[in-house]
DNA sequence: CTAATTAAAGACAAATTTATCCTTAATTAT
DNA sequence: ATAATTAAGGATAAATTTGTCTTTAATTAG
């Protein structure tokens, strides 16, 4: 559904948010080891997603690396798809139709439009701080290796 | 969602499971100009679907072209992201975890999964004919373009 | 102030996807 | 048989995505 980029991008985040805070930054090398991403590869990706602070914030230096802001924690997951340029790919045609719409609908519009929907909402209402707390909570998980 | 590729040809399919049969083939330039792709990178993924007869069937020389038999035309969608290999895309964790299953789900999993289940079930429920039969009806539309 | 640490930035490389083109093979009509 | 038509197949190219590496800039600790 996304790109690997985007992949990365949501685990980066939803990890930053649960492990990381303005007093306790996060280097790049625990980052790309706790989800399992290629290192530099995820270094141009949390570049990406720190421009204007939009999602994440950084710090160089010793004792310097990065963080969400409590203020970010508390938007929705979908801000992580507008900061890789991904969120409409939720919008876009399954078939690929330009012109799909309601008055010029592909075959499958109709029933896919309500999937459409949910998977909005889903990444509109869930804030990133309520994913992160369930990884607190040991409910679910984010790392991509056995241990 | 899908590659080019797989968009192409699940219109090409759609198309031709409405203009084509045994009787009547269609050549690789009226299908590419139907659905509004390019024509050798289309021709390319039709002799992908044409594999084993799976999704289209063909023939060459004069009146030769493509077409869809009967028997194909009432299988589900899904076969067409089979032949693409594509019916991962509906499987797969939304964040990329190859881990990612009921016991040890990604934060996103158990909301996700419900739409990748209606997801799932439309594709493999809709067959190509039922597709096809609504643009025969004039509610839907497969060509991309205004004419 | 200096050295160490860490992210930022940009150049580069590899892999994959998208797309084109040319030759070959099969079929049909004459 | 021959010529015309059409898909099949393979080589190639362009674009995009994924990934690496090296240098620069900023910050902090000593």
């Amino acid at each position: 559904m996304f790109s690997k980029a985007t992949e990365y991008a949501l685990r980066a985040t939803i990890f930053l948010a649960q492990k990381s805070s303005e007093e306790k930054k996060i280097g790049i090398e625990e980052i790309a080891l706790a989800i399992d991403s290629p290192r530099p590869f995820t270094a141009k990706i949390l570049q990406q997603l720190t421009r204007d602070n939009k999602v994440v914030s950084s710090a160089r230096g010793p004792q310097g690396g990065f963080f969400i802001p409590v203020k970010v924690k508390k938007l929705p997951v979908h801000v992580v798809l507008e900061a890789m340029n991904e969120d409409e790919i939720l919008e876009k045609c399954v078939m690929g139709l330009k012109l799909c719409s309601e008055t010029r609908p592909c075959p499958l519009h109709a029933q896919y439009k309500t999937i459409k929907n949910q998977l909005i909402t889903l990444f509109t209402t869930k804030t990133i701080q309520q994913l992160a707390d369930e990884i607190q909570d040991g409910v679910v998980f984010i790392r991509n290796k056995k241990s």
